[in-house]
DNA sequence: CTGGAAATTGATTCCAGAATCAGCGCGGAG
DNA sequence: CTCCGCGCTGATTCTGGAATCAATTTCCAG
């Protein structure tokens, strides 16, 4: 595994190592957990699928909790990163929506096992686990409202949607996309079909979005309430 | 617990008092299992909740994993079978999809805690568990993908849309905006909430899709592949 | 080279909690 | 009224697996 390009060779300190049988074990621990499950697993899996002995993993993590927790952490965080960093860029809200799609399909891409631990595993925590699915699918969520909001205000989304939901249904739209991968009910590794995907999430929801009626007459059943349309619309939109 | 206000009846037969035992520990699996998660309770703890004693739950169900088993089934039965009337219905593909939206959540309006627990627990049955979430979203979504298909013989959806992930995407939009509400993103019970989630979803999902341009151009980032924009629109967009 | 500190090992301990089982008592049949 | 059997009970047993720890090896400084 140690693709960490290291120049010449030989000396990496005690602590490079030591970060070194981390990594190792961390990237056991992914490959495991996606193959498994975390429940359906033991550290002993872990150890041996990293080459290493039972008690080394609890010399690193405190427990298999604090394992699971560095998996998300380590693989979450990136992608929250890379998300923020399209949110808060100066764009008009098409273009940073494709960008957040993109990100989320990309590390699909790159690493399919990372992706099917952070869907399916994490958020069944046990009780108190702080990072959990709920709490990290609200910071993304919350912050893509905040883009959205925001676009409102400039003007390019419709005012009459809630921005929250907008934000929900995108990353719904992407977690769902990504898990029908996962589960192989849309086959695997065809990099074709995850740029299709890709691509009719995206423009399928954006056009959802910017040319949504404000709930017009639902002829299934229900009485609506809420939102006056205020703001008839924004210009373009469909047909 | 035992609000089971049974002022003066009796005569209830041996086979339905029977019944009844098996439902009752059905509904305190389905309170534990929300309040808890499958993983963090114990028998002890659904039995109780029962008013019922430990041994008694293996009385009526072979083991736990059994009894996560059945409770999904039940609830998961009636929301497949009613989703399946939806799809069989012989209308335009817009209303049966607000009828499909409709039935999820109202689902949820009825029993939340059913629809936490079905969402949040099930797919992690260990390994080879018949019922899991995989194979379970894999139906729903297998028949929706029908219905898009067919709608689009009849015209009533472009035919560049992939139907299964027209379906994904529909079931994405739900389960999230679901998953939000369950994990009080959006907050609680407000029933008007509720009314709006749907109609958001389910009106930005049909123009969405009956709208879509075949994958536009895309000033964000990545160079796509694939799909020879053959109708270069969707103006708007970028900067 | 040498001492000892840190890394590594895996057998051992310990326990939560699933599953079992030997009766108990209620309610119905005779 | 009495006796029988089956729904029901919960203490007891059993198991898998998490966490510990003493022993062993590796590595570096002096």
């Amino acid at each position: 595994m140690a693709e960490k390009a290291q120049p010449a060779k030989k000396p990496q300190s005690r602590a490079d190592r030591e970060a070194d049988r981390r990594r190792v074990i961390l990237r056991a621990a992914v490959e495991v957990f996606s193959r498994k499950g975390y429940h359906g697993c033991r550290i002993q899996d872990v150890a041996k699928e990293a080459g290493v002995a039972y008690g080394l993993v609890y010399h690193y993590f405190k427990n298999k909790d604090e394992l699971l927790e560095s998996v998300f952490a380590s693989g979450w965080h990136g992608f929250l990163g890379r998300v923020q960093a399209e949110i808060l860029r100066d764009q008009h809200i098409a273009a940073r929506t494709r960008a957040i799609v993109h990100v989320a399909f990309e590390a699909y891409r790159r690493d399919p096992r990372a992706v099917k631990v952070l869907i399916l595993e994490v958020g069944r925590s046990p009780a108190g686990g702080a990072v959990n699915r709920g709490s990290a699918f609200s910071e993304v969520i919350v912050a893509a409202a905040q883009m959205f909001e925001e676009a409102q205000r400039r003007g390019e989304l419709p005012a009459h949607l809630d921005p929250t939901l907008c934000a929900t249904m995108l990353f719904g739209c992407i977690e769902m996309g990504l898990t029908s991968f996962v589960m192989g009910i849309v086959d695997k590794r065809d990099d074709a079909a995850i740029d299709r995907a890709r691509d009719q999430v995206t423009e399928t929801f954006l056009h959802g979005i910017t040319g949504a009626q404000p709930a017009a007459a639902a002829p299934a059943s229900a009485p609506r309430a809420v939102e006056p349309p205020s703001k008839p619309r924004l210009p373009r939109t469909g047909h």
